[in-house]
DNA sequence: GTGGATAAAAGTGCATACAGTTTTTGCATG
DNA sequence: CATGCAAAAACTGTATGCACTTTTATCCAC
């Protein structure tokens, strides 16, 4: 079984950065949410489950936890990151600041194609919206990710990307299974600002929706999941 | 002389994250401009100076290059980064943003040690403005990432230091030697309003105070030292 | 059974070896 | 004397091996 050597397919020759290859596979599992976080993430596994050896995989970590979605200790297991509530209300107000920025560059400014390739990603959120809850999350994501590469500024779109898929992992933590994302027209109406109005409005209107998206998930259910044993012993220290 | 082994005092058991160690050196000199934009950095000579191998070496490398300070390409050397003068510009644009979070949250809430601490920098820094240009930056960014780090949050302090580091890194590209560090007394200034004022005002003056190294550095100087070949050959292509 | 020592297993930390890729050097040629 | 061009040197990319640590499983006393 070990023996096994499937996937030879592929030339093998100069594998195109397979670290950044592993990175993208466990970004999406863990804003999927097919990763949750405090997930286990052991060398050895993945490098098996990729093809590559625990260096590479190792490496792919390294980067996962300079952005935050991995939890990386000496001599421990590494685990997919679990955010504090107060991370995750540090990442909504950091989140809040640079996508305004986003929508000051953009405001007045988006072509037609860009409206068109915004608008297909909130189609796209349309039609998962009964499918598993991990699509619309990720396509959600995508849509201001998306955004912030459109304004060609790569310092930008480093951060506002690091930063969305922090706040995904959070709401994985603190968001019940369906309070996610009513969102879908909310994007709409972003783009809609983006693309006529002032900047202003449109910047007042990415706020009240990142507000709204925190809001829906993070004040109203405070630790709703927060399996932590002073919580749930609560009720019985009397 | 390949032989000697220096150095080899240290326990060399359990070694305390010595790729931590190695970033912590880079990035200090890197900000104090012992490294320059571009300069090469070599997994071997960069393991050989901190008694490494080269898998810590890259390790440390691969690290500094997720936090924009090191520019790494496939197969090639690694180098210092070069930021471009839009990238500057926008790291500034977020640092401001971040900066004002720190205000905001420290606006009135200094305890006295806190003070003390801070204007002990600032001392430093006074006392430093005639000596090595290298170390009055580095105290300024010091001052910066310290006022983030009494906000004690995490992420907050993370992304400023981050930022705080890229900023210094552009400076080197885009200010000329002496138009750097006037700031001693603005950093007091920024001491007092927090301090004693309100958040408002805090981040107002904030603002200012970027607003100015910001111009000081790039707006006055926009591409002073660009040795980008079209610039310098622009004269003589008539 | 329950607690606790202890040995096996699973994993990480790091150096090293080797293959493949630039970059440099040295040399012959026009 | 510039110009290629080819061989050597300098580096990076990656797998692997071994030492050390943590976790898990085992077994024995009580």
């Amino acid at each position: 079984m070990a023996e096994e050597k499937r996937e030879e397919k592929r030339s093998r020759k100069t594998g195109g950065d397979r670290v950044a290859a592993i990175c993208t596979a466990l970004r999406r599992a863990i804003i999927e949410r097919a990763l949750s976080p405090g997930d286990r993430l052991p060398e050895d596994s993945l490098g098996e489950r990729f093809g590559v050896s625990r260096t590479i995989a190792r490496s792919a970590l390294g980067q996962l936890a300079a952005e935050g979605l991995v939890d990386l200790r000496r001599n421990r297991i590494a685990v997919v990151a679990v955010p504090s509530f107060e991370d995750a209300r540090d990442i909504f107000d950091i989140r809040v600041d640079l996508e305004r920025q986003v929508v000051r560059h953009l405001a007045g400014k988006l072509t037609e194609a860009q409206v068109k390739q915004l608008t297909a990603i909130v189609e796209a959120e349309h039609q998962a919206r009964h499918g598993a809850e991990g699509i619309s999350i990720r396509l959600a994501t995508e849509f201001h990710v998306r955004l912030a590469e459109m304004t060609g500024k790569p310092v930008l779109i480093r951060y506002v990307t690091e930063i969305c898929y922090r706040a995904g992992l959070s709401l994985a933590v603190f968001s019940r299974p369906h309070s996610s994302e009513c969102a879908v027209n909310e994007h709409l109406e972003l783009i809609e600002a983006i693309r006529t109005g002032p900047a202003d409005k449109a910047c007042a209107l990415m706020d009240e929706h990142l507000e709204a998206v925190a809001s829906r998930a993070l004040l109203q259910s405070s630790g709703a999941r927060s399996r932590d044993l002073m919580d749930i012993l609560a009720p019985y220290t009397e």
